[in-house]
DNA sequence: CTACCTCGAGCTCA
DNA sequence: CTCGAGGTAG
């Protein structure tokens, strides 16, 4: 980070302190508020994107400025990753066994690992800036979160000041909990009060659901009367005066610090370790005054953790095992079908309302025809629910009663649950099979894939027409006020000439009439991936989008590149193929969209009320980006597998063998073939050496 | 998939 | 006060 933030920073803290003090104290503001207001929102910038950079006299901190700072994003200074879920004994054997590999650790020595119980409730990151409390913040999308620092200082269990000695700058991660009992007389009291204090009245479903209402509220005061607590876990971001050899170390200071740590936590060795405390833990889980969904298994080693690194977005060196789903059962009480967007076909099981992992279930997808012959489900059956994988409920199995087979196996409909009831139809496969899923062949005359396909165009993912949800569009559509996506951009014309009458609509007024108009006239310009994304071909989701779009750059480059694949334009679909993750299926789904006169219509019609912004290609922003690389020989200060991922975070791709498409080739010790076809093709050479300080330079 | 919070707007009744 | 919508969490 450059002096010169860290200048402007404490510039800015001076000339705000300054500004408030003639503000406040004087009563004669010496700049005019909107000025005073711009130096504010930059300091706010500049601490959301260095916070350690954060003073506890800042005046964003001294200052409770709260309503306006509640919920705000923030930059994690580390970002906070998922972990891997392991859900059998064999997962966490695997687990150690892959980080022997990847470590080459040998054979007759365990790994050393840290067991600590999972707890079920919400993930915060604490950022503590000389040993001050300044932010807090929710995990986000694991790179920016939002600021929750105004209720986080409410929670007893978080220390506003770490004891000494502690790191200048430190990032504390740990999970927000509440109690079992806690629970349970929260709600006793939200049920006994007529409007409880803070004006609730419907008790919560689960401790982790009462946690995290308590986490959103606008006013701390509510958060302070509700009885969150906090255990620390792990580190984000760290000032470079302070570290830790170990995971067990870490905890102990933790509590040194003056946090809760979780008692149960213990270093174990090797497998037998691993399986032994999670059984431990398992057994007494139910006997816990708080809810854990499972173990979390860290190498203790630091040093380990940190050669082991990440795989995409989870540490290779930790595993959340999780604990076998809770299951129960109750009635199937229908299959209905579900229409998507793109008229894909899905079963959904409606189920007579139960109680599952903390929430109460009465939807639950099949995802397909295949799936409901596995089960052999039938109208009527009783069958078993749970939640995997932490939220998706699923259907286990079916209860054979004795009357399972009196009722008629399930027969997928003919035809679309849609009015118009078009033929249901299957995907032929390029093996010249069928495909599993079933679809609509209506296309966009199907009311509900129509109805699917707008609520999906209106969404923030496309044009985000804020105010048009679910119900309005139903209406719309109903209605005859549209039928197509056009017909969005005539809206105004037709409100003003009078031909339709919004504002008299229910639920509709003036103002939300104005809010609907703006927002239709914002949405006119869009980017290219959006629109692609937007019109509903098959196989075409937002990654294929953006990808076709960066490919395209433009939509008249992306329209002429289409016409000219309809006519059979042999170089213009060698060129579609070509690109990196286009198969077959996202060829022939553009041909035939763009082969059908209705939806090209439908197309035109769209475009001319549109700009679309052309899509910059994305920067290559690594020297390895893109780059295909070849290690050969033994590497000497890493692992084949730890130099594979290093180049691969970087952006190259790594390949087994050398060929004329290779661009890099590194050569260990002992180098062979490889090294020689390498020389023969003229392709770019290294050692081990200029690869480290290859590796330096990115 | 469900639960929860917040917001804006419209509706209702004093 | 109630409703729909938007957003977040796991």
């Amino acid at each position: 980070m450059s002096d010169e933030i860290k200048a402007r920073y404490r510039a800015l803290k001076d000339a705000i302190i300054e500004h408030r003090k003639s503000y406040y104290q004087d009563d004669a503001p010496i700049v005019p508020d909107a000025d005073y207001d711009a130096l504010e929102a930059e300091l706010k910038g500049i601490e959301r994107d260095y916070p350690d950079l954060i003073d506890p006299e800042s005046p964003s901190v001294t200052v409770g400025y709260a309503a306006s700072e509640a919920f705000a994003p923030v930059k994690h200074f580390v970002p906070m990753l998922s972990l891997d879920n392991g859900f059998s004994h064999e997962d966490m054997v695997d687990f150690d066994a892959k980080i022997r590999r990847f470590l080459k650790w040998p054979d007759d020595e365990p790994l050393i690992y840290m067991c600590e119980p999972k707890i079920d409730g919400l993930s915060c990151s604490l950022t503590y800036s000389e040993g001050e409390l300044v932010r807090a913040a929710t995990r986000g999308d694991g790179r920016i979160g939002e600021d929750i620092t105004e209720n986080i200082r409410t929670i007893k269990d978080i220390p506003q000041r770490l004891s000494k000695p502690h790191p200048h700058f430190i990032e504390i991660r740990g999970e927000v909990y509440m109690t079992k009992a806690d629970f349970e007389s929260l709600n006793r009291s939200i049920e006994a009060s007529e409007a409880g204090s803070d004006g609730r009245k419907k008790p919560f479903a689960n401790p982790r659901n009462a946690a995290a209402g308590s986490l959103r509220q606008l006013d701390s005061r509510i958060t302070a009367a509700r009885p969150l607590r906090f255990f620390a876990y792990s580190l984000g971001g760290i000032g470079d005066d302070w570290s830790c050899e170990t995971q067990a170390q870490l905890l102990g200071t933790l509590k040194d610090w003056g946090f809760s740590v979780n008692p149960l936590s213990r270093v174990v060795t090797g497998t037998d370790g691993l399986i032994g405390t999670f059984e431990a833990i398992q057994k007494i889980r139910d006997g816990l005054d708080y809810e854990i969904d499972g173990v979390v298994l860290k190498i203790d080693s630091m040093k380990l953790q940190d050669r082991l690194g990440f795989v995409s977005k989870a540490p290779r060196w930790a595993l959340a095992r999780k604990f076998p789903a809770q299951q129960v059962s109750t009635l199937c009480l229908k299959i209905d079908i579900q229409v998507g967007r793109t008229g894909n076909l899905t079963p959904v099981a409606r189920l007579e309302p139960v109680f599952v992992g903390g929430v109460m279930v009465s939807n639950v997808s099949l995802h397909n025809a295949d799936e409901i012959k596995r089960l052999d489900l039938r109208e009527g059956d009783r069958v078993i629910v749970q939640r995997a994988g932490d939220v998706i409920p699923q259907i286990v199995s079916i209860i054979l009663d004795q009357d399972h087979d009196q009722r008629p196996s399930y027969q997928f409909p003919q035809t679309c649950p849609c009015p118009l009831a078009t033929p249901v139809v299957r995907d032929q496969r390029l093996s010249g099979d069928e495909a599993v899923a079933r679809r609509c062949s209506g296309e966009h005359e199907c009311p509900q894939q129509k109805r699917e396909h707008l609520k999906y165009v209106v969404s923030r993912k496309v044009l985000d027409i804020e105010g048009l949800g679910e119900k309005q569009i139903q209406a719309f559509l109903d209605e005859g006020i549209i039928t197509q996506i056009s017909d969005l951009y005539t809206l105004k014309d037709r409100e003003l000439n009078g031909e339709i009458a919004l504002k008299d609509r229910d639920g509709f007024g003036e103002q939300s009439v104005t809010n609907l108009f703006a927002a239709i006239d914002k949405a006119r310009t869009i980017p290219l991936e959006r629109f692609i994304a937007a019109l509903g071909i098959r196989q075409v989701g937002e990654t294929t989008a953006k990808l076709l779009a960066r490919a395209y750059g433009s939509e008249a480059q992306f329209y002429e590149s289409m016409r000219k694949i309809i006519m059979g334009d042999e170089e213009q679909i060698a060129q579609l193929s070509h690109l990196d993750q286009i198969g077959p299926g996202v060829v022939d789904a553009l041909t035939a969209y763009f082969q059908d006169e209705a939806r090209l219509s439908a197309y035109h019609d769209w475009r001319a009320h549109l700009t679309i912004e052309d899509c910059e290609p994305e920067a290559k922003n690594t020297p390895l980006s893109g780059k295909i690389i070849v290690f050969t020989g033994t590497l000497e200060a890493m692992t084949r597998d730890e130099a594979k991922a290093i180049a691969e975070r970087l952006g190259a791709k790594v390949a087994g063998s050398v060929s004329s498409k290779t661009d890099l080739v590194v050569l260990g010790e002992g180098a062979g073939s490889k090294g020689k076809k390498a020389l023969d093709l003229g392709l770019t050479i290294m050692d081990e050496a200029r690869w480290l300080a290859l590796l330096n330079e990115c």
